[in-house]
DNA sequence: AAGACGAAAGTGGTTGA
DNA sequence: TCAACAACTTTCGTCTT
């Protein structure tokens, strides 16, 4: 394993090492430059000791990313014929036509809609761990006879955007739409379709998730981001957060924090990278101001501006 | 001239009867 | 199943820098 300090991309050393996703994070450009370390968290939950005999286990890893997640299922060979009636022999040879035909028809699509997840995971720089994770959502929706009257595409997109979310690192509709070439609406419908109908229970997602890839593509100073989060935190105390789109608030966050650090960016620029309008960034903005009194650091950057 | 601000009308999703 | 509702968007006119 190799062992990173400088970030290859920009060459900072302001790193962030998470041990639960296995990855480190450049803080600064937001590039995941390590993604292959040992995952320590389980990837099942226990609810009683017998769901928990039947999750563990042990043996070489298995992994979803490869289309029949390195195992086969087969009816019977030609051996065990033995001893069959000419009625049971033809129900053998009926059984195995119609196992060939529904695991090669899976398997071939599995094989197109890993291609296709592969391609737009890579597109989005996401960590392996994610597109692992995906890969599963995606397995479990094909077994369950979810895509059909889906378009493939679309259940790739939404697999991973779930994917995405439960890894927290979250993407943006808009991105996931760019990526994969499915409509924002569709993403989004699949997406809600396939986490309910599996069970999956995903959790509103932060924030401050979205503050260090935003701040990155913005090219804001890491003192500027560490501000936002400082705001994002006392708007979440300051019950601003619940019921509002993540994305503007953590948009507001950090076109704040960029005014008081004098590193100004348009609402414009910033709505653009976080995919929500300026009304919104206004919306959130104002209630920020209103209600964590940052006024006075406004007034002063302003003052200091006259001079 | 560009950016910030705010009002009004429209969209898609959630909720509760 | 349908209507009310909240969040967000689109659009557009006005004010500020």
């Amino acid at each position: 394993m190799t062992y990173v300090k400088k970030c290859p991309e920009c060459g900072s050393i302001n790193l962030f090492f998470n041990r639960e996703k296995g990855e480190i994070i450049c803080k600064d450009c937001g590039l995941v430059i390590e993604d292959k370390m040992v995952d320590f968290t389980q990837e099942w939950r226990e609810f009683d000791s017998e769901d928990g005999e039947r999750k563990r286990r042990t043996g070489a890893p298995m992994t979803y990313t490869q289309f029949d997640q390195g195992m086969g299922t087969d009816v019977g060979r030609k051996s065990e014929l033995y001893g069959l009636g000419s009625k049971d022999r033809s129900k053998f040879f009926r059984l195995r036509k119609w196992q060939y035909r529904i695991s090669t028809a899976i398997e071939r699509n599995l094989k197109l809609a890993l291609a296709e997840m592969k391609r737009v995971a890579s597109y989005l720089k996401l960590p392996k761990s994610v597109e692992e994770e995906s890969a599963r959502i995606y397995t479990l929706a094909v077994q369950k006879g979810l895509v059909r009257g889906r378009s493939m595409e679309s259940v790739v997109a939404g697999a991973l955007y779930a994917a995405c979310r439960r890894h927290e690192v979250p993407r943006t509709l808009d991105e996931l739409s760019e990526a994969s070439g499915i409509e924002k609406k569709e993403i989004g419908r699949t997406y809600r379709f396939v986490t309910r109908e599996l069970g999956i229970t995903i959790l509103p997602s932060n924030p401050a998730d979205y503050i260090a890839r935003f701040a990155s593509s913005l090219k804001l100073s890491a003192d500027t981001q560490t501000k936002a989060i400082e705001i994002l935190d006392k708007a979440q105390r300051a019950e601003l957060t619940s019921g509002r789109g993540p994305t503007g608030i953590a948009a507001a966050s950090l076109y704040v924090s960029a005014l008081v650090h004098g590193e100004k960016r348009t609402q414009r620029e910033v709505a653009d990278v976080a995919g929500v309008t300026e009304v919104t960034i206004r919306n959130r903005y104002k209630e920020l101001l209103e209600k964590l009194d940052l006024e006075k650091d406004i007034k002063k950057v302003k003052k200091r501006k006259k001079k």
